[in-house]
DNA sequence: CCGGAACCTGACTGTATGGTCAATTTTTAC
DNA sequence: GTAAAAATTGACCATACAGTCAGGTTCCGG
């Protein structure tokens, strides 16, 4: 939850959070999410936040304090589901079972929050200012431990050996690829927009390029879950 | 050159361009593309970038009308990159070979201009308003003639049957991520910036997955060009 | 049902920024 | 060498936007 925490005033923390504000507050939150995923920090306008949350902008301002502590939450919002789902990679699992979890959950999440996975990689291509302290911590230490794991299971002989840390390169990128270039994506293929089946194809796809870098196959008939 | 023709006034493209024009156009695009990275279309400004370049804002409007166009140019400039280095990839060429060339110059371009992969990302991220046709045009039918290629080396078993379509999604995501993400890379790698090195190593990653998607393994020794 | 706290909001303000323009200097062509 | 074309630039707008605030309304414990 609190995962972001770089420098905002100590204070106005331990607020009593009332009915009224915990929904007024996830009504904002969710608008900023689109708005800023569809125009990045700079380009959405706190009017437009506004507006899409059916609230008056002063609104906004009353519960955060300013359009960068709204950002700001919007992020912490955010980075809470990037550390999930990677627990399914420990030393006992089989690697194959694992790695296909892990994927087809990070493709899910891609699916579920295109929005949240926007507005992550905004932040992070003009140079994650804001989320560089838990980079730098949470997911620096979340990487080498699960790291760890996979090249143990490579020198046990149980799959190929593989740069793990630059496999997570891979895997996140190829996942987030249909949330933050959707457009490209969609221009490809020629189609308006990702379908459940397209995503279902991807998902199929990526666990597949990912399985056979290290050296596994997929179990199972291959396009198990098409449709 | 000129890929991107969605919308702008059709005359002024004839412009005389003279010894002077064409050196300043160039130091501000260049001033440009780099602000635009940093900041995206939005966030960054006429004034910051005439610093930048060393001119006057007023000269920026003199050479391009608005900050709009001056946009579209610095796109304009980078698409064609976007387009080039697909040629290797034939029925007749070596599969292993042919990708191998291929994502290293993916990987190249990366390195060589992080700042024009970033601001084409943002482009997209955000809808790909501008580029719209380009992608649904040029590099639609690109695609579809390369992955045509592939499923043909599929076909003969020359490599293993892949979602080629999906593999070029994946290709681009894992070679750009170095730069669009680079902030995230460092960041997880505990380095402040990448270095030669570290660019030679995720090349020999990616052109490593790549290869074992398709069923093949490096050709030579592995980790043939550390540094 | 009362008093205080939480919540709401229309009407403001200051400022940053894209864009304009007329006056001047530099370049180019003949 | 000269006149026209191209290039330069400081000073100047108009607007959009984040942020403020005073005066109101609703909520809630006792």
């Amino acid at each position: 939850m609190k995962a972001l925490r770089t420098e905002s005033r100590p204070p106005a923390d331990t607020r009593p959070k009332g009915r009224v504000r915990r929904r007024q507050e996830g009504a904002i939150l969710k608008a900023a999410e689109r708005v800023f995923a569809r125009a990045g920090f700079e380009g959405g306008t706190m009017a437009e936040i506004a507006a899409l949350a059916g609230l008056p902008k002063a609104n906004l301002h009353y519960y955060f304090g300013s359009k960068d502590e709204l950002y700001r939450a919007v992020l912490d919002n955010i980075l809470s589901l990037w550390l999930a789902e990677t627990e399914v990679i420990t030393r006992d699992a089989d690697p194959a079972r694992a790695l296909t979890a892990y994927v087809t959950a990070k493709m899910h999440l891609t699916a579920t929050r295109p929005d949240a996975s926007r507005v992550f990689a905004n932040e992070v291509i003009h140079g994650a200012t804001r989320i560089g302290d838990f980079l730098r911590s949470e997911l620096h230490g979340l990487v080498a431990q699960r790291a760890a794991v996979i090249d143990h299971w490579a020198t046990e002989g149980r799959i190929a050996p593989v740069d793990a840390t630059h496999l997570f390169f891979t895997i996140w990128a190829a996942t987030q690829t249909y949330a933050d270039f959707e457009s490209q994506v969609c221009a490809v293929l020629g189609k308006a927009r990702l379908g459940q089946a397209d995503l279902a194809r991807a998902t199929t796809h990526v666990v597949t390029i990912t399985l056979r870098s290290c050296g596994l196959e997929p179990a199972g008939p291959p396009h198990t879950s098409l449709q």
